[in-house]
Parts: C-alpha cells; structure tokens; sequence
DNA sequence: AACGTCTTCAACCCATCGGTTGACAATGCT
DNA sequence: AGCATTGTCAACCGATGGGTTGAAGACGTT
C-alpha cells in the first residue's frame, strides 16, 4: 500500500471521535474490545467495525488470547501524519517568512524615502 | 465549535487525496479556484466544493478580488493537529519506555538468581 | 445594456459509512 | 457433551460524501 493510501485511511479513521477515543485509551495500555466497548453507548459489533477500521489504517494490531481478541496501539503510524503535517507546515512558515522578509524591505526602503 | 469538532473536521478534510494536494500546493502561494482546478480531471464545481470543505475545517480562507476568490492557506489549525498526535505518542512511548524499565528490571533480577 | 469571466448553488446519482440485529465461530469451564 | 463468554460476519438501513450537470450570481469590459 503507498504513503498516499495509507494516509487517507489513517486521517480517515481518526475523523471519527469513537476512534480517537479508542486511540486515547489504547495509549492507557492495551484492551479488548469488551473492554474497550464498555464505555460506549453503542454496539459491541459497532466497536469492532472501528477497530477494524483502525487496525486497516495500521494504527492499531489485534492478536489473539483465546476468546479475546487483545488490540495494541502502533504509534509508529503517527509518524507518517507528523512527516506529512510537518512538511506542509514548514513550507507554509517559510513563505511567511520571506513575505515578513519583504515586507521589511519594502517598509526600510520607505523609510529612506522619507528620510532623503 | 468545539475543539472536538474542528479536529473531526481537519482530518476528514485531510482524508482525501485531492483536498491534501490543494492544501500541497497552497503552501506556495494563495490561488484562485479555477487555477487551482485547472490540473483535476474532475469539475471546477468539485473542486469549489471541496475548498468549502478545507474552509469549514479552517485549513483555509477565501477573501474576495472581484470575480475572484484567493484562497488561503491557514497553517495554524495543523497545530490543532499536531497537538493531539504528539500528545498520544507521548503517552503511548512513556508506556513503552516504562515496559522497557520493567524487563530490564525482570531481567536483572533473573540475572541475580542465575548468579545464586 | 449586453456580454464574458469566475464562482457558487441546487438537484440528483451512486458508493461508502456508522449504526442496527441475528447468526455463527472459537474457546474456556463444568 | 453442553453451556457461557468473547468476538466476528452478514444483511440491512438512513445519512453523508464525492461526483455530475444546469442554472444563477457577481463582477469587469465594451
């Protein structure tokens, strides 16, 4: 699977609240998906979809403890969105800066402007 | 809105492939719709909506120039972003780091026994 | 006033999503 | 073997999302 796709699906799965409370939890420690469903209002097969759709964005593994079906956070996956973000955002830092920069000109050539 | 909310905004915007390359190519310079349209295969009227939907989310603002309509690109809200990532892989390394501490702590103390 | 340009609005289509319920698979306990 | 526990699979439903086309709005130009 490339960056790309993988990248849709992960900011995808954490466009859900459910899922980014799920994640919020897994970093307490691992859990199952009783556990995990507990607290919510909603299905038992409503929490295992979302973490299908977690664990198929690599956020998330499942590994298997008889019955129970114990979910691991992968926090390696954060970095992919942290790369991502970061880069777009230094760009975007840099060309403020040069527009700062030429502002600056502009404002210091006024200035000799006005002086002479 | 609620900080909830804009996050659930911000990475269902940034889930499809076309709305994180028009927020790519924002990062170097401001452009209009049709300008930034020019390259998709799909309709500016797509494309229109799909710049809502960055707006809403806050990655960007329109201002107007006549006909035209600039659109701008906010790089702050990756802050919003970026928070919440670091603060669960911090949470998630701390956890690790603490279970590293226990087997090299499991693992002295066999060491000992082996030793005895 | 009439026309061209740039953009949005509105209605519609189909696929996907988040939720439900019901059945079943897999394992531990007696 | 029989039952309880834990979780997934499958089918369905209403809402949402990304796309289309057609019309209209908001300007500048002549």
């Amino acid at each position: 699977m490339s960056d790309e796709d993988r990248l849709s699906r992960v900011f995808a799965a954490l466009a859900d609240p459910t899922r980014r409370d799920l994640v919020a939890r897994l970093t307490e420690g691992d859990a199952t998906v009783g556990e995990l469903a507990a607290p919510y209002a909603v299905s038992l097969q409503a929490v295992s979809k979302h973490l299908k759709v977690l664990e198929d964005a690599g956020l998330v593994t499942r590994t298997k403890d008889a019955q129970r079906r114990p979910v691991h956070l992968e926090a390696e996956v954060f970095d992919l969105m942290t790369r991502w973000i970061e880069r777009y955002r230094q760009r975007a830092e840099e060309r403020y800066s040069r527009l700062d920069a030429l502002l600056d000109e502009l404002q210091d050539s006024r200035a000799e402007e006005d002086a002479s």
